[in-house]
DNA sequence: AGTCGTAAAATTGTATACAGCAAAATATTC
DNA sequence: GAATATTTTGCTGTATACAATTTTACGACT
């Protein structure tokens, strides 16, 4: 019966993607039948892929009631953002301590490359950024930040595409985000061996998109409740 | 069928502190229909219950071969070290800005208290420890900080207080330990708010117990499979 | 209309059953 | 006797059933 893969495993992929992308809707309540149907598994493996998740920050469970979809709220959002600093200050601080000159000239080489295809689509380059960040945090050597971080990009992945989407139609003719320039900063600062900058620079690069959370959060629920329903926040 | 609090949470919440202080030894497997039985449930809510904790980081899973204890290394220690290391240092970066005059005297006064009451016992030690950690950081006003540090608390708390209980061997005579003091230049630099002080005491703070690791979980194995087995690490 | 209360429907919580793997024990071969 | 094949045992993976609870629907009453 066991493919390989089991079922849990099938199911939470499933989950976890729509929790990812608010395919559930904030706080929106899961049918547990109608996703088991849905999925062609049982309501066990279901229940188990869900309780994953719950403990993950994706979703959550009241007693009795079943399982709901995380809530979406610039204070949420703000606290995730917060958390993201936290771990990837560390991050690069340890990977400046700890990367060789050559794996930091390779990630200058990389970031070279992403540079010169700039397609300007918001999902891309959010891939990018996250591909950046994650590189440092293998520079880091530390499986339980790393474990952290990737926690903390899927939960605010949604906010930030959002937000990414609605900068590009601002700035559109601009040739280069701020972004990457940002990561060049690190980048350098790593090379020099200087935590102090490498982590300030990191701080900065992520705080500078905290503050407009609360607006994305607004702009995310006109997206999810589609066009006319005006919610308030 | 429901009390008020489900079957599902009564078990996870004694496999969690079994699985907290290493009762299920490391790597060990774990039975499902023995722990059933022990818990007087069935298998569904005690599967329910194991997925949240290897989501959680306590317990692993292999497909198709079930449960196991999470393994415990000097390595591993260190990571969830640098982790705590992350997510402590932003605590007090954000408490020291957030955190009024009041609430740090407040600090100051129960650091008096605990001070006073030196039982010099290991247990109590670190839980005067986490507790002054834990209060920093909801004066941090983060929930998802706050759960982090409840999560790596709780994770290394086995090796800590084996820690702790060597070194009180160790020192004995001494009035106080040094956590003390460290806690007290902690909030000193907070009140004068002074973040960069008060990041880098707290990493001190943290770090100088780190090295200790390697060391902390030798002896934790020779506690853990009793008196003559002697293990290589 | 609005609200309360009751009945019906839907949904969750958990036990149980059983099929299919995996590891252990046993037999078989060289 | 060691190594490999084979059986056996035990445990996991998942479907299903049913009880308990929650939600919804509906009608009586104010």
């Amino acid at each position: 019966m066991n493919k390989k893969t089991s079922n849990v495993d099938r199911v939470y992929a499933q989950l976890r993607q729509r929790a990812v992308n608010f395919s559930f809707k904030p706080e929106a309540r899961l049918n547990e039948s109608a996703l088991s149907t849905e999925f062609g598994a049982s309501r066990t493996p279901l229940r188990e892929a869900l309780n994953r998740l719950v403990a993950e920050g994706f979703l959550t469970f009241k007693n009795g009631r079943g399982f709901f979809c995380r809530s979406l709220s610039p204070a949420l959002v703000l606290e995730l953002y917060e958390a993201r600093v936290a771990v990837e200050t560390e991050a690069v601080r340890l990977a400046t301590n700890r990367a060789s000159d050559d794996e930091l000239a390779g990630l200058l080489v990389w970031l070279d490359r992403v540079e010169q295809e700039t397609d300007a689509d918001a999902e891309r380059l959010l891939e990018a950024d996250e591909a950046f960040h994650l590189s440092i945090m293998r520079l880091a050597r530390n499986k339980e930040l790393l474990r952290l971080l990737t926690n903390l990009n899927d939960r605010v992945r949604y906010i930030r595409l959002i937000y990414l989407k609605g900068q590009l139609i601002v700035v559109e003719s601009e040739s280069n985000p701020p972004e990457i320039s940002a990561h060049r900063k690190i980048v350098n600062a790593m090379l020099a061996r200087d935590t102090g900058r490498a982590t300030t620079e990191m701080r900065k690069h992520i705080e500078s998109r905290r503050t407009d959370a609360a607006q994305a959060v607004r702009i995310a629920y006109s997206q999810l409740y589609v066009p006319d329903e005006a919610l308030e926040l």
